[in-house]
RNA sequence: GGGCCUAUAGCUCAGUUGGCUAGAGCAUCUCGUUUACACCGAGAGGGUCGGGGGUUCGAGUCCCUCUGGGCCCACCA
């Protein structure tokens, strides 16, 4: 097992710049990379080989910021690590540009806007000059729309890769795909269509959140609450007297609601059911205020006694609890909110039914009215009438928006796609628990946001929008001989991408389109989630190539942003379960957000963003990639982290360090021909050193192994900088032959073993520096070699402690400080200095005296066995 | 209101299953430069580990509690 001494010294080729420096680095190795194609992914292989990355595609509509390079450093270090490993690493990035980001830009862009009912015209050109007003923009079908996506994210990206090339990702940049092109499209709806047919995905008519701008419908995971200012009412309610009208000598309920505007839609009065308050009226008929519709008083242990006064008007619909009491109470639907957030200009039936005089005509005040509006007059009216108890009370309360609306959601009833998620079923609910936990968290508490999210679902996830662009539903519906579609059974198209607003269905034809006994297609298209859920199936070639598939699937690492959790993340997961019926990836590694230095999150709408190819560029005040890479590979996955340019300076001198240490070793003779010749180390300090070098190994292996790469960068630095203060310092007099043939020999080895290591261990973190140093002196890439281990750095038997190491570095350290305080150059000679030390240390020293004195340049140094520690005295410098 | 994370030097962070006098870098101060490196080197000062209580021979680490910061979710009567 003895690694073979080394006798003789065939001098290898060693190609060495006078004067190191980074600038230039990030072109030249870019290049190189590009050309030989050292991140190419082989599809030759077996799932055993491969290491496969789900990488988020990047909305190539959006700018580029420092929290990209962040994030995808360190996926990118995760990928190196494990190409060294010797695994074959599938590491693709696509391009999300299916969504409404990309379509406001194109829309912008280009002056045009997206209208399915326009026919495909082959030769559009958009406008010169795009129209500045969106009322001019041109109508263009959504084949056209998805073209000019096309163009102009074409562009986008070439500006991204070539920013994830600067950053030295190595991705193998023939996989690609975005998300609206054709084979995304066809992989989307072919998904669509499978959990179709599968029964994961259905179709209902039911209350759904909906936004009055975009004019969609929008999922769970879309809302957020928003604190809004708003006002509670008290309502009086009265009970039904014998004519039908109120009976308004009976005292009333009072209930509060913050918006009176839809008591035109109540449906019901509910209480709780040990509400001792309300237990003789439920049962009860009671009339609305201005409108008189009768409704019933009900129990619902939903109702809360503390809230209000204890009773709710239930309406159809002022929010979910309204949509539960509304199912569960099997209550009538009485909507007068529209989609586009007005009352509807129509008097509706029962209140045009009502007995009460003034009904239809207190209706059309408020009809065709914004529910803002509305709540004014309403309130007003109230007041008039009588029916208002005391003042309007003005409270802050949260309110669910769409993320990216600005006007609350309405809760209205349409026809939607759902795809089951779990929030209807407590077993898919179990199920996608149990998939989370075949996934390795890191950091692992991130698994209790997926857990959290799954558990608090409320319905299934909402897919089918409102909106023009995007992924159509691929379906259509046979119309009756009344013209009314057949939903339980649509049309299946027979070949994909299919836009059915466009196409025809087999069978049938263009004229039957939206006539009696003929056809109508969906009109909708895909929420983007639900073609983002399906990175995996697209990067793998699911349904398309299922040999290639089997290869890389299920992934073993998705790397992505903790807040994307309960979207990105879970979809992803839903899909995996209907459709491959497994977890789609065996890690998943949340990266944290980049916070600016006030720890605000950095977002273009805060202005505090960093511009990444300023930090990126070599030259001053830039940094260089590697540099900026150290900064992303010094946090750790899950930890938010500030934006720092000290640790970039850091950084940078590291980069620099290692270009000006190797150059230094490798001119003193040091060359490939002498690594791991451990059998010619003989002298103590070297012995020390590798047994040092082969821990940072083993614990570097091992943190990086269990994706704390942070760690292990750590200990690699650290170990580094021992390295070149203290051991290159030590052994320089020997290493010019100072001592000997043989201790020269056993110094240039150890030399040559620890630059090799060391290498290859920052190789994942600063590719270009690395590579660099490795091209003066070895052949190949150092990207493609080996990551090390113990074996090739020490004999198993050898048993060196490394104390020596540090014991010898700290009498160089206490001479070092002598001088220092005695305000000397460190190269002024030592006359005599004497070291106290255990016995056990001075004996251990003796072995290195020459290097140390050597080092120290002490012409005579004179030991003394005295306490516990070591310390020196009577140092006398040399004139 | 529920869940999760977090609090260590002026700053950014380490501190593995409890175990020597709590570490690193930056910043500050002092000294040093012709021979790998001024995009540099050597050295010094600086912390009652958020507060309180408990377990233990021993707590930055474990438990309880309070406080500050952050994230996710719920909350329209």
């Amino acid at each position: 097992m003895n690694s073979p001494a080394y006798s003789d010294s065939p001098h290898e080729s060693v190609n060495l710049p006078d004067k190191p420096a980074l600038e230039g680095l990030r072109d030249k190795w870019d290049a190189a990379w590009s050309e030989s194609g050292v991140y190419a992914f082989d599809v030759d292989t077996d799932r055993e080989q491969v290491y496969s990355i789900d990488t988020p595609p990047p909305t190539a509509s959006g700018s580029l910021h420092v929290g990209h390079v962040f994030s995808y450093t360190q996926t990118d270090i995760i990928a190196r690590y494990q190409r060294m490993l010797g695994k074959n690493v599938f590491y693709p990035l696509g391009w999300d540009d299916n969504g409404l980001p990309t379509e406001r830009r194109v829309q912008n862009y280009y002056g045009v806007t997206c209208d399915p009912s326009q026919a495909y015209d082959p030769e559009f050109e958009p406008p010169a000059k795009p129209a500045k007003n969106s009322r001019d923009f041109v109508k263009v079908s959504r084949q056209n729309f998805i073209e000019l996506c096309e163009r102009l994210s074409a562009e986008d990206e070439q500006i991204f890769e070539d920013l994830f090339r600067s950053t030295g990702l190595s991705v193998d940049w023939s996989y690609t795909y975005r998300t609206i092109d054709d084979t995304s499209r066809a992989v989307s709806q072919r998904a669509f269509l499978t959990d179709l047919a599968g029964g994961h995905a259905y179709s209902q008519d039911a209350p759904t959140m909906w936004d009055v701008t975009f004019g969609t419908a929008v999922a769970q995971a879309e809302l957020e609450d928003r604190e809004k200012e708003g006002a509670y009412h008290k309502v009086k309610f009265h009970p039904q007297g014998s004519d039908g009208l109120a009976d308004t000598s009976a005292e009333p309920i009072i209930i509060v609601t913050s918006r009176p505007e839809l008591i035109p839609a109540v449906v019901a009065l509910v209480a709780h059911p040990d509400d001792e308050r309300y237990q003789p009226y439920f049962g009860t008929t009671v009339v609305s205020p201005l409108f008189g519709v009768a409704v019933e008083v009900k129990a619902h242990e939903l109702a809360k006694a503390d809230k209000g006064t204890g009773i709710a008007m239930v309406c159809t619909f002022g929010d979910l609890t309204d949509v539960t009491w509304w199912r569960e109470l099997d209550l009538p639907t009485r909507a007068v909110v529209n989609r586009a957030g007005r009352l509807s200009l129509e008097v509706p039936d029962w209140i045009a039914g009502s007995p009460k005089s003034d009904a239809v005509a207190n209706y059309e005040q408020l009809a065709g009215k914004t529910t803002f509006t509305a709540r004014k007059d309403i309130a007003e009216m109230l007041a008039a009438s009588g029916d208002l108890v005391g003042d309007i009370e003005a409270v802050t309360h949260p309110v669910p928006f769409y993320e990216k609306g600005d006007k609350p959601l309405e809760v209205v009833t349409s026809r939607q796609w759902y795809i089951r998620n779990g929030g209807r079923s407590a077993e898919l609910r179990d199920a996608l628990i149990a998939r989370g936990r075949e996934i390795e968290w890191h950091p692992t508490f991130m698994r209790s946001r997926y857990e959290n999210w799954v558990e608090n679902l409320n319905g299934d996830w909402l897919v089918s929008r409102q909106r023009y662009f995007g992924v159509p539903i691929p379906l259509w519906y046979r119309l009756d001989s009344e013209g009314r579609p057949d939903y339980e059974n649509p049309i299946v198209p027979e070949s994909l991408p299919v836009d059915p607003v466009a196409e025809v269905p087999a069978g049938y034809s263009a004229d039957q389109r939206d006539v009696a006994g003929g056809f109508t297609a969906d009109p909708d298209v895909l929420d983007t989630w639900a073609t983002s859920s399906l990175t995996p199936q697209l990067l793998g070639g699911w349904s398309r190539d299922e040999e290639f598939f089997s290869k890389v699937f299920p992934f073993d690492l998705r790397p992505q942003g903790h807040d994307i959790i309960r979207t990105w993340l879970f979809s992803t997961v839903v899909r995996a379960n209907s459709l491959n019926d497994a977890a789609p990836w065996k890690h998943a590694g949340l990266s944290g957000w980049i916070l600016d230095p006030d720890r605000k999150k950095m977002s273009k709408s805060k202005g505090n963003v960093v511009v990444p190819s300023d930090i990126l560029s070599e030259a001053k005040p830039g940094f260089g990639p590697d540099a900026v890479r150290y900064w992303a590979a010094s946090a750790k996955l899950g930890a938010d982290t500030a934006y720092d340019v000290t640790q970039m300076q850091i950084g940078r001198r590291l980069a620099m360090k290692l270009l000006n240490a190797s150059k230094f070793a490798l001119a003193q003779g040091v060359h490939a021909g002498l690594i791991g010749h451990v059998g010619s180390v003989h002298h103590a300090l070297d012995k020390a050193l590798l047994v040092k070098l082969a821990e940072v190994v083993d614990s570097a292996s091992e943190h990086m192994a269990a994706y704390d790469y942070a760690h292990a960068l750590r200990e690699v630095e650290s170990f580094f900088w021992e390295f070149t203060d203290d051991y290159v310092e030590l052994v320089k007099d020997r290493s010019y032959g100072g001592a000997g043939e043989a201790d020269r020999i056993s110094a240039h080895v150890t030399l040559a073993t620890a630059l090799d290591v060391l290498l290859r261990l920052f190789a994942p973190f600063m590719p270009f520096v690395t590579e660099e140093v490795w091209s003066w002196w070895r052949t190949g890439s150092v990207h493609r070699s080996q990551w090390p281990g113990r074996e090739q750095i020490v004999n198993p038997d050898t048993a060196v402690s490394t104390e020596l190491l540090s014991d010898v570095a700290a009498v160089l350290s206490e001479i070092r400080r002598a001088k220092s305080e005695a305000k000397v150059s460190q190269k002024t000679p030592v006359r005599t200095v004497t070291v106290q030390a255990p016995a056990r240390i001075i004996s251990a020293l003796e072995s290195a005296q020459g290097d140390l004195v050597a080092a120290g340049r002490v012409q005579h140094l004179v030991t003394e066995e005295a306490g516990e520690e070591i310390s020196i005295s009577g140092i006398e410098f040399a004139d």
